[in-house]
DNA sequence: GCAATCGCTGTACACCGTACAAGAATTCTG
DNA sequence: CAGAATTCTTGTACGGTGTACAGCGATTGC
């Protein structure tokens, strides 16, 4: 009799493992709505998470914002963390890939990294779930290829490409998570980013291991702002992954030799 | 009037930047349990988070361990999120810096970045924060200003230190939480490493920006493990990062000239 | 016309973080 | 030693959360 039982309900790991043909076969002829399908739902999870974060949101926010109730929304959804997938995913549609036609892989390098950076700090909701997901939507799917055939492109060994787009891409992703968070606390507390920054600094300065050389920083950054300092560390960062990437190339027993 | 009213209460931005002695004077002669502080608290969220992971973690629950209400916690802790700050802080402490007298920089960073990486992945919880809190206690400050000075020692001008440790410790710190959230849902389904790989690349697979690529790791690391994969993926970026890392120094226009 | 399915609603459950007031335990003050 | 003051702990309660489940009109295929 036990053979018969459906047992468990075989875990979910992902919406992209998962096929589900979201059906919407009705055509709502008279109806003033003109309906739900999941593209509706993940475009409005986007809007929501833009404008008020990941603390305001719930099913119940998103399902009155689409003038419907809660548990509609789990006819095209099996769960709110199946949506944030499709919801992390859409937003890296707009993440529109540079033109990499005439750059070299440094350059095109640089462009990525810069998109997908400024992706994350407009959307800073996202940068939470990069590691917490599987990642391997479509459209994470497309800047992964991108990236991959840039640093193809620049002349790794296949076996060292997945390495090398971790270097790069978790950084950014990193950078730009501390990025998102420091914004929003400083919104929380709207004070200016130096009061804010000094603050912090303060309070770090007086812990005995670090002092020494966050002291010198202090002295080399005097006058500079916040933002160009943040700026500047990401700038140093990039072009010592550039420069990474070089070496790793550079190391290569057979050189790619394109004939 | 309205001058009286104490307006906001002052929103707080961490636990690190919030001054509160946590009095603690009564001595509880008689009593059977030894009385709650901050560090027992801390001590049994981060027991709590690594045994059940972060979803099954509340207030409640943590109350129970201690045998205590969920009430009588917030005595000691303004709230969950700052609770969450201090496990995180407490965690690294056990994050004992290798001894780093002998080696070169090289060595050194490898050292600590592994040791980063071993922790990350015991506490799978913490990756998720990184980035989510301002993470300037004083573990973390510890390992910070061991990590800096590595680096200095490698010879980067100070203002190149920060972005040099956000480009290595950022990676790690992505990288591994990937990785703890591989293990996460390996271990909800019960598969085999290799079995849920194949799985994740049958898919990715009909996918048409990645597959070229794709393919290529495919073959090339036909036969060798999923654990095997991610060490070398994790070593490469790291070899990378160093190599980046020396690349910066050799940039620099006045070389240290430790005298 | 009728059965089946779809799309949606309402209700309900267990659980969450934590505000608030009251009470028990301990120490301080006289 | 009495009483006031303070330190802890508890109980109750509020407004949320995700989502299971049953039901119910609207739409469709037969």
């Amino acid at each position: 009799m036990a053979a018969e039982r459906p047992a468990e309900p075989a875990p979910r790991i992902s919406v992209w493992l998962d096929d589900r043909p979201a059906p919407r076969r009705y055509s709502r002829t008279g109806a003033e709505q003109p309906g739900l399908d999941r593209a509706a739902i993940t475009a409005a999870t986007v809007a929501l998470l833009d404008a008020e974060g990941t603390a305001k949101f719930s099913m119940r926010r998103l399902a009155g914002e689409l003038g419907v109730t809660a548990m509609s929304l789990y006819w095209y959804v099996n769960s709110k963390e199946e949506l944030m997938e499709l919801a992390v995913d859409a937003v890296q549609a707009d993440l529109t890939l540079p033109d990499l036609a005439g750059a070299d892989w440094r350059e095109s390098l640089r462009l990525l990294a810069g998109a997908y950076r400024r992706m994350l700090v407009d959307h800073p909701w996202v940068a939470r779930t990069v590691g917490q997901y599987l990642n391997i939507g479509p459209e994470a799917m497309r800047f992964a290829g991108a990236a991959q055939s840039v640093l193809g492109s620049a002349g790794l060994r296949p076996e060292q490409l997945p390495g090398a787009l971790a270097a790069v891409f978790q950084f950014v992703n990193g950078f730009a998570s501390v990025e998102a968070n420091w914004n929003a606390r400083l919104a929380d507390t709207g004070m200016q980013p130096d009061e804010f920054y000094a603050m912090v600094l303060a309070r770090v300065d007086g812990m005995p291991q670090y002092a020494d050389s966050l002291e010198l920083r202090d002295e080399a950054d005097r006058g500079v702002s916040v933002r160009q300092m943040r700026q500047n560390d990401f700038d140093t960062a990039l072009e010592l992954l550039i420069a990474g990437v070089g070496a790793l190339r550079e190391g290569t027993h057979d050189p790619p030799a394109p004939r």
